[in-house]
DNA sequence: TGAACATATGAACAGTTGTTCAAATGAATG
DNA sequence: CATTCATTTGAACAACTGTTCATATGTTCA
């Protein structure tokens, strides 16, 4: 048993070893935190609902709130969530603002996440 | 303009078209709320460590505690979580329970995740 | 410029979440 | 079977989140 070894529920297992392995993979404390904020705005079913109708169709805000039966403003500020997270941008057109999918991540991540629950 | 168009925004698009197609892709309510509570459990940077550990190693509740500088207490809570969602799987041996992953969707959600943020 | 429309924003409120502390369960061992 | 160790659980508390309501911003057009 290595010097540094911690006992730890008597399985007296090479704390070292591990944590050389864990040390090496684990992202820094900067991103793990941005990866669990990209994560939080996946982790409601609005923001989900409005991906999927991106998913269709470049929208404006209005035509979200009619077909998801929702606010203008609720609306409007899981746009910006989503916005700020860059999984969705926008697009000025007169009075209206369109509204589409930024990157392909969002359709990997979420059809995963979907296999996942449908194992 | 078909009949059941709605005017919003004074574009006059089909929103009948833009229906069919969302709602021909859009999961139903049960299946978004699921989702939602998946990318939740990933929704957090406690539990993005626990799987980082997971990633490398299967290992007892105290060791994870020891190597995330945690109670043991709040790792269990968020191990709870974790296997409640099926991301986790344990195996009591003796007085110790070991975890590992349950299942290879963890590893793709948190690579895309980490693609996403890091572009 | 002023009215009308589309969108964004801020404050406030209820509901949710992660941690801590204390206590309970479960397993091995003398 | 009582003790010890590893883990789980429940209650409680502060911090955070999504919606609503009221209001502001920004754009078009008469």
């Amino acid at each position: 048993m290595a010097i540094h070894d911690v006992e730890c529920c008597e399985t007296f297992q090479t704390h070292e070893e591990i944590l050389k392995l864990v040390n090496a993979q684990m992202p820094e404390e900067d991103e793990l935190y941005d990866l669990a904020e990209l994560f939080k705005v996946f982790g409601d079913s609005t923001r989900i609902r409005i991906l999927y109708v991106l998913f269709e169709a470049e929208v404006c805000v209005c035509d979200l709130a009619q077909v998801l039966n929702m606010t203008q403003s609720a609306v409007s500020h899981q746009l910006k969530i989503l916005k700020q997270s860059k999984l969705v941008k926008s697009r000025r057109e007169g009075k209206s603002v369109f509204y589409s999918l930024a990157d392909g991540h969002v359709r990997t991540i979420i059809a995963q996440g979907r296999e996942h629950i449908n194992e």
